[in-house]
DNA sequence: TTGTAAGCGTTATCAC
DNA sequence: GTGATAACGCTTACAA
C-alpha cells in the first residue's frame, strides 16, 4: 500500500489499490485503422470541423457507430485542460437541497457536464474531521462550483479563493451583494401568500418569525401595505429550535387580545410548531386562525390540516444556477445588474388557510 | 457551434463552447526542473515507491509543497485507465436518499473517489425526455455505481449490462437475491419497535400497511410471537397515496370493536396520515392509541404529538455501500454469503408511543 | 540510486 | 481533402 503523504492539506491518506482497470473502449485509432484512414480524418468526419469527402465521412461514422465509439472525457480533459465536472457543496441532507441539485444536474447534463457532490459536513456528531471544502475544490479543480451557504464555506474568504483559481461559482440563497447567487424570491412568495390571506377576508394578518430575516418581512410589509392593513410581527426567539420556539409561542398567542385571524409563518417548520401549539391550546386551524407556511416540504402535505404553504421553485433554482455557471464557464460577460437572480415561488393552497 | 451528433444513444447534443481553460498547475516536470532532477526521481520521492536519497527526497518534497503540487487525476486516469468517480443513480429528491449519499460520499472521498449524481428522472411532470441512466453510465464509465431502485433502472436487465462492462454496483434497499444490496434492516427495526410497544404494556398491537411488504411484516410477526400476542394486520389499499389511504382508514379503525391500543405503521407518511385521521375521529394519540412510524423523517419530529419512529441508519447504509463498492473495485472476492448487507435501525422514542 | 522513454486518447498545428 | 506529428501530465518497464 502506498500513500500520497505529500498532500498536506488533504487530511486523508489516499490508498492506491490494485484496482480493476476499465475495459478497453473503441478509440479514434480503432476507427481509423478499421477505415484505413488517419486518425485526423476520423475526428474531422465525426466533428464536422474540416473538409472530408461525403462517402468517407459516412463510412467513418458507420464504423464509429458499429464499434460503439464514445469520446474519452478523460483524454479530452487532459488535452484541452477543461474539466466537465461541476461540484456542489452541501452541508445537510435537506430534501429542498436535493431538489435543487436535481434541476442543476438535469440542465448541466444536457451540456455534457457531470455534477459531483461534496458533502462538507462530516458524520452527524463528528463534523470536524474533514478538510475544508475549498481545499478539496482547489484540489479537484471542477469546471464550476455551486455551493449551499454553510458553516465552513466563507463567502468572504472562500469565494475569492475560487475566483483567483478562476473557478466560476454560485451560491444558493444568499443576498450578499458581492456574491453571485440564485435565490428563491421570498419577498414575492410571502407577499403573494399574504395577499391571498387578505382576499380570504382576513383583516388581522400577522407574520410569525424572527425579525432578523428581512426578506420575507419585506414581502409581508409590501402586501400589508397593498391591503391597507396594519402589520403585526409575532417575534420568535432565535435561540430555540424553530419548531419548539413556535410551539411554545402559541400559548402566548392564544391569550392575545384582538388576536390575528391569520398567520404567515417563517417556514413550514415554524408553521408546524405553531400548529402543534395552537391545537394544544384548543385554537382551531383554519377556523380560528388561518396558517400559511413556507417551503412546501413533504411535512407540509402531511400535517393535519394539510398546510397551505409557499413552494420553493427548487427545480428552476437549480436550472438558473446551471445557466449562470455555464455562462461563466463560457466566459460570457455578466449581464448588467450582475448574475444574481431570484426565482418566483408558487402558492400551494391546502387546508390550513 | 459544433455537435457530437454521432452519439446516437445520447439524446442530448453536447455543445462545445469556447470554454475558459483551467489555470496551469504545477506538474511533476515543474518540480523536476526546479530540483534539477528527472521526473522519475520526483515521483519516486513523492510516492515512496523506490529508492531515493533522503536529502534529495526532502528537497523534492519541499519543492512540491512550495509549488502547491497536486497530482492530476485526469492524467492519472488516462494512464492507468481507472476512473475515480462513483455514480449515484437516483429518482427523487428524498431527504433519506441524500442522507445515504452523504455517508457514501464521506467514505468514498477518504479513498480519493468523487461521487457524482445522476438524477434519472426528468423535470417533475416530464420524466421521459432523458436517456436511460444505464446508457449514461456506460458512456461515462464510472469506477462504480450505487443505485436507488427506480422505475427505469431494471435490476434484471441493467445490472447485467453494468456487470458486463465490469462496472461494480450496489443497489439500495432491494431484497432481490440476485443483486448486491445494502438495506436498512426493516424486520429488525419493526421488531424492536413492536417489542417496545409490548414493554409499554400494550396487548393489542396492530400493523398498519400493505400486506405485500413482507419485510416489515416479518419483524412484526417475530415480535408478536416473542410477546405471545396475536398479530393483527390492518391492511391498507395500495392504490391511494399512503397518507390519504391511512387517513381514510382511520374512520374504519375508530369504529372497530376491541380496537388495538397500539399501531406500528408502515412508514412515517402512513403514520402521519393515520394520525390525522384519528384526530379527526376524536381518537387521542397516544392516550387511546399508541402510534409508531418508520423512517424518522423531519416530518416525524414536527408532528403533534411528535412521532415515535424507527430511524433509518442512512449514514451507515451509505458507508456500507461505499465499502462494498471499494472492495469490488479492488477486485476482492465476495465474502461467503455475498456482498449484501442489512444495517440495524434505531428506535426514536418521542411522544406518540 | 537515478534517468530514459513509451505510452494512455484526445486535440490541433502543420505540411502535402 | 487527407496525413504525420506533437503535445497534455502521469505511470512504469527498462537501462545505467
Amino acid at each position: 500500500m502506498c500513500y500520497f503523504t505529500y498532500v498536506p492539506t488533504l487530511a486523508y491518506k489516499i490508498p492506491i489499490h490494485r484496482l480493476c482497470e476499465l475495459p478497453p473502449m473503441a478509440t479514434l485509432k480503432d476507427i481509423a485503422t478499421a477505415c484505413g484512414v488517419s486518425i485526423r480524418t476520423v475526428t474531422r468526419a465525426l466533428k464536422e470541423n474540416g473538409y472530408v469527402a461525403q462517402p468517407l465521412k459516412d463510412r467513418v461514422r458507420a464504423e464509429a457507430q458499429r464499434l460503439g465509439y464514445r469520446p474519452s472525457r478523460i483524454a479530452r480533459s487532459l488535452k484541452t485542460r477543461q474539466s466537465f465536472e461541476v461540484a456542489v457543496v452541501l452541508w445537510n441532507a435537506d430534501e429542498l437541497h436535493l431538489a435543487k441539485i436535481a434541476g442543476l444536474e438535469h440542465a448541466l447534463r444536457a451540456h455534457g457536464y457531470t455534477v459531483n457532490i461534496l458533502y462538507a459536513s462530516g458524520r452527524p456528531g463528528a463534523e470536524d474531521d474533514i478538510p475544508a471544502p475549498v481545499e478539496e475544490l482547489l484540489h479537484h479543480r471542477p469546471a464550476a462550483v455551486a455551493a449551499f451557504a454553510g458553516p465552513r464555506f466563507d463567502k468572504q474568504a472562500d469565494g475569492p479563493r475560487l475566483e483567483e483559481a478562476s473557478i466560476p461559482f454560485v451560491v444558493f440563497d444568499v443576498y450578499d451583494p458581492g456574491v453571485d447567487s440564485v435565490r428563491v424570491d421570498r419577498p414575492q412568495g410571502v407577499r403573494e401568500a399574504v395577499l391571498y390571506l387578505g382576499r380570504q377576508g382576513h383583516q388581522r394578518i400577522a407574520y410569525l418569525g424572527c425579525a432578523a430575516d428581512v426578506n420575507r418581512l419585506q414581502g409581508y410589509h409590501a402586501a400589508m401595505g397593498e391591503l391597507g392593513l396594519v402589520p403585526q410581527l409575532l417575534e420568535l426567539p432565535d435561540d430555540r429550535g424553530r419548531f419548539d420556539g413556535a410551539r411554545e409561542f402559541a400559548a402566548t398567542f392564544a391569550r392575545l387580545e384582538d388576536r390575528p385571524t391569520a398567520v404567515q409563518a417563517y417556514s413550514d417548520e415554524t408553521a408546524l410548531g405553531f400548529l402543534a401549539g395552537l391545537q394544544a391550546q384548543g385554537v382551531r386551524v383554519p377556523e380560528d386562525v388561518a396558517l400559511v407556511g413556507f417551503d412546501n416540504r413533504m411535512a407540509a402535505g402531511w400535517a393535519s390540516p394539510p398546510l397551505t404553504t409557499v413552494a420553493q421553485p427548487n427545480w428552476e433554482v437549480g436550472q438558473a444556477a446551471a445557466e449562470i455557471l455555464l455562462a461563466k464557464i463560457a466566459g460570457t460577460p455578466p449581464p448588467a445588474g450582475g448574475w444574481s437572480r431570484s426565482v418566483p415561488t408558487r402558492l400551494v393552497v391546502r387546508e390550513s388557510a
